[in-house]
DNA sequence: CTTAATGCAACTCATAAAATTACATTTTTA
DNA sequence: TAAAAATGTAATTTTATGAGTTGCATTAAG
């Protein structure tokens, strides 16, 4: 099944960024329905984001989720590693034999190859903040909002509200 | 599952290039053991590497495989975009409702993120030839033939054949 | 004590590639 | 022309992994 815990997690992240901006904080419940998904999920994917330290949880009634640390501070990068964890974009095929020269170093070889992609993807994603990336969502927006070429059924009255 | 079919096929494409120097084909039969993997497997592989021009076929008996190009006119982002086509590393969310500035923009800004990431990976990749990797392979088997310290057990004895 | 939140574990479901099997098709060649 | 040996391809099963769900323990406010 496809990945979806970096885009969940990235969504996330920019929700609560909006709600830090109210000196707000959300619940799980809250998160969840901007999602279309379950408060559990949610959960599930705040553990290694706390972990990571750009989340925090408050427990208990009035409890919820709010970002560690202001979203300037929190590159797009550092959502995913601490999503991923240790797993790599791409993987080296296992178990290969070694028969031949290209059969027996080939592993090595791909894994630093996945290396210098795993590189690259960190490079892209770790010179954008949370910050920046709300500002060019807001800008999406205000695109959005002032042509009627609706991408999606989701503005059908551009002018109306 | 996890993909296998990039690392599966460069090693295709380097068995290739190492039977290309001394004139020859392989069988998809000799492409698998060095996998360790089933010939229809590999023929599975080859199809779109052939329609991408990176390999081709011959049928029949004494038909066989062999690199439609020479190896340094073959990079590894050929063989990358040939095998996962349209797929790409990350893909947002599908679904997702709009309830909020973010939830509705989220899925048009992560697709230019994805394009991103995707021209950074086609970076590394699209730089280097299968005949420069060729070449750094078997530095790795130079390498772990002068130093006992194996990294698998591929190679036990490193100076008895 | 009740309420409302997170934390967490267990479970099923869905998806896509791996792996396998079988057979049709195409060439060579004896 | 028939046998052999290869690719092409379709159908099927297996497997791995995240999605999604449910349930409940824990925590803290009032």
């Amino acid at each position: 099944m496809i990945d979806l815990r970096f885009p969940t997690a990235l969504q996330i992240v920019l929700s609560l960024a909006v709600a830090a901006e109210k000196g707000g904080q959300c619940t799980s419940q809250e998160l969840a329905s901007g999602l279309g998904a379950n408060p559990s999920l949610v959960r599930k994917l705040l553990v290694p984001l706390g972990r990571a330290g750009v989340t925090a949880s408050s427990l208990g009634k009035h409890g919820g989720v709010r970002l560690a640390r202001s979203a300037g501070e929190i590159t797009l990068g550092d959502v995913y590693r601490a999503i991923t964890d240790e797993k790599k974009l791409l993987a080296a095929r296992p178990d290969v034999p070694s028969v031949c020269v290209v059969s027996t170093n080939i592993v090595e070889y791909f894994d630093t190859l996945a290396d210098d992609v795993e590189d690259a993807v960190r490079g892209v994603l770790g010179h954008r903040t949370v910050a920046e990336t709300l500002a060019q969502v807001r800008q999406l927006d205000a695109r959005r909002r002032s042509s009627p070429r609706s991408a999606s059924r989701a503005a059908p009255k551009p002018n109306a509200e």
